[in-house]
DNA sequence: AGCACGCCGACT
DNA sequence: GTCGGCGTGCTC
């Protein structure tokens, strides 16, 4: 017998080992082995079984021997062979890789093998206040999916809402039913330092032993714990990151997505290259879990799978008074400014009215860039290439890069043009933290924004305190501020620069302002009387803007899944990422000529003629004249799964001349 | 990813 | 003469 083994390291195969005869009885797929690996002796994972007739052994110098298991049945309830295979089809992770996220390196050669009773009922059972009203019927309704096996049930349920409507509450009733039916729940929130108040009801509500937190950055004990808890099911509720989706339950009753629109849910920047919504959704199916995927502002792929009748839509109460008045205000007639006079006199009226302001920028330091004013030079980061942005601290003044972090005193004068005059562009929060102090004099200004909570989670935390309990009338922040919180006196939220996201080529562009504005506009929804949302825009045009005068989701999501259908892109469409870079042209127009022509197949009798992709491209990469490093990349957009996954096997051998830099991203995101 | 092999420069 | 830098290549 041979059985095709996936081992810890980042490539996309298996490898064929034959095994000992005193093994045949008990090997199969899921099982860990032991195996001299190259020169090592390697757990790796059995992906297949295989009789040897079967297998073409031919290539292969030496065909080693397995003699050692390391699990007498498998660990995961899951199918972990095919979920990873799976990962590999649909997001180019090596197996290998895809595997290893399943199985931590710190884990004990041989596990403890889970007991086969139910684990027993808390002792004390949660003492959660009854639910009232429509949160209970909602409740209601959603807990009806757990434990329930019924066969064409929904896959999932899309929770909308903001989150101060009662979200966490209807998460704990959930929760609860779900623990006291025998089951494990999870919860993923995408940012766990945002998350301390509901951790401690969870802490409160339940054994706190029955509680586990679970990111990629725990101490390496408390990781052993954690995951051994939730094999041996003594750990019922994880509350944890993306990486949290790979731990082995036993019976995930329930699975929360929390803000499931964010990207941060994609892994990208590391393999293996994954979606936890995705995955979740796939693994879902072994556990008969009850999904929720809870958001203020869906995405598109919820959104979409509600139209297609495999998800259900649940709405949050919302209340019908303190609808925000939005106003949308066209930069183009005032150039110059970076807070307006409609929006300064709003604030000016809100301060006067005893009511709090919040005032959002895209961006964190002082300006986003540095500029010549002579000949129009731009201070670039001299490793990441982009333009460098301008922080102050106190008196000192600097330019940083946002992207990798590299400070720099400012230059005294241009390298190009010995200029000794500079002009800065584009507010950031520092700025209009200055500005608004010079427009309203009096008025107590302060910033809460990432450098600040990097810099003193005490500090950043004092601040928040301080405009919670109204010591601050305007807080100037980022996004961070725009999510989730709840400040009970707010009059009006300002946005300096709505549209400094609506330039990249990213097709998820519109969908991402919205979804920022949309969730800065709820957040005011449980605010005091008639709250005021000023949106400042160079774009006045873009239909985003025209949707969000009456706050409707709906109106925006079937505007732009119409888009998204006629321009044949997800969820209508599978993306494939095509990237390229190198210091000579001849070399990369070669390479990414070979990778195109790998595409563009004939239509062979064993090659299904509709998989033939659709390629946009190439696109440069903003990379300038002064760099000698080009880059580009295509977009090509198959109908399927199906597609996807025979698109990749064809681009999977081709290998890059060294001169050459080649990137495959499936399902891409970012823009990395 | 590991880990070995290999081919040049600095040290006992 | 050897130790050790990390570039390149392989793992059934």
């Amino acid at each position: 017998m041979i059985a095709d083994i996936a081992f810890p390291v980042p490539l996309r195969k298996t490898f064929c080992y034959r095994l000992n005869d005193g093994l045949l009885e008990r090997a199969r797929p899921g099982l860990r082995v032991l195996a001299p690996f190259g020169p090592r002796m390697a757990a790796g994972l059995i992906i297949k079984l295989r009789e040897e007739s079967a297998v073409e052994l031919s290539g292969f110098k030496t065909i080693k021997t397995v003699d050692t298991l390391l699990d007498n049945s498998p660990v995961f309830k899951d199918d972990v062979p095919a979920l990873a295979l799976w990962m590999q089809a649909r997001w180019n992770a090596p197996v290998g890789l895809a595997v290893d996220s399943f199985f931590p390196r710190m884990l004990p050669p041989v596990l403890p093998l889970p007991s086969s009773t139910l684990y027993p009922l808390p002792s004390t059972l949660p003492a959660v206040p009854p639910l009232a009203g429509e949160l209970a019927g909602i409740t209601d309704k959603l807990s009806a999916f757990i434990n329930n096996t019924e066969c064409g049930r929904p896959a999932a349920h899309v929770l909308f809402g903001p989150p101060q409507h009662g979200r966490y509450e209807i998460y704990l009733e959930l929760i609860k039913k779900a623990v006291s039916g025998g089951g494990q729940a999870l919860c993923l929130v995408p940012d766990l330092n945002l998350m301390p108040h509901f951790m401690e009801r969870l802490g409160s509500a339940f054994k706190p032993e029955a509680v586990a937190v679970w990111h990629s950055r725990i101490a390496a004990r408390q990781k052993r714990s954690v995951w051994l808890g939730v094999l041996n099911g003594s750990v019922k509720i994880v509350l944890g990151a993306r990486s949290a989706v790979f731990l082995p339950f036993r019976e995930l009753a329930l699975a929360i997505i929390d803000e499931e629109q964010d990207d941060i849910y994609k892994q990208e920047e590391q393999e293996p290259n994954f979606h936890a919504r995705a995955l979740l959704l796939k693994r879902a199916q072994y556990h008969n879990t009850c999904l929720l995927l809870a958001s203020a502002c869906p995405s598109m792929e919820a959104y979409a799978g509600v139209k297609a009748g495999r998800f259900t839509w649940n709405d949050l109460p919302r209340p019908v008074r303190g609808r925000p008045r939005v106003t949308i205000i066209d930069m183009e007639k005032h150039p110059w400014d970076i807070i307006s006079p409609p929006l300064a006199e709003k604030l000016k009226k809100a301060v006067g009215e005893k009511r709090q302001a919040l005032v959002l920028s895209g961006r964190k330091g002082y300006a986003s860039l540095f500029m010549c004013a002579n000949c129009g030079w731009i201070k670039r980061c001299p490793r990441c290439r982009i333009p460098l942005g301008v922080k102050k601290d106190g008196e000192a003044c600097g330019v940083v890069c946002w992207r990798c972090g590299r400070k720099e005193p400012l230059p005294e004068s241009c390298p190009k043009c010995s200029g000794k005059v500079f002009r800065e562009k584009g507010a950031g929060t520092q700025k209009v933290e200055g500005y608004l102090k010079k427009l309203l004099p009096g008025t107590r200004v302060a910033r809460f924004d990432g450098d600040l909570l990097k810099s003193s989670v005490k500090g950043a935390a004092a601040v928040y305190g301080a405009f919670l309990k109204g010591e601050t009338d305007i807080l100037v922040g980022t996004r961070l501020l725009a999510r989730g919180h709840d400040f009970p006196n707010l009059g009006v939220i300002g946005v300096i620069d709505s549209d400094s996201g609506l330039s990249t080529a990213d097709f998820r562009a519109s969908e991402k302002v919205f979804q920022t504005l949309f969730e800065a506009c709820s957040t005011l929804e449980t605010a005091a009387a008639e709250p005021e949302f000023l949106v400042q825009t160079r774009q006045p045009g873009h239909y985003i803007f025209s949707v969000l005068p009456d706050m409707d989701y709906r109106k925006f999501a079937e505007d732009e899944l119409a888009a998204r259908r006629d321009f044949f892109y997800p969820p209508f469409s599978e993306l494939v990422r095509l990237g390229f870079a190198s210091f000579e042209p001849k070399a990369l127009a070669d390479f990414s000529g070979s990778a195109l022509k790998a595409l563009d197949f004939p239509a062979a009798p064993d090659e299904p003629a509709q998989l033939q992709p659709e390629i946009l491209g190439p696109m440069a990469v903003g990379d300038l004249k002064r760099s000698r490093l080009l880059k580009e990349y295509y977009l090509v957009k198959l109908p399927d799964e199906a597609a996807l996954a025979y698109c990749l096997e064809r681009l999977r051998p081709l290998k890059p001349p060294k001169s050459v830099k080649f990137k495959i991203t499936a399902d891409p995101y970012g823009l990395g």
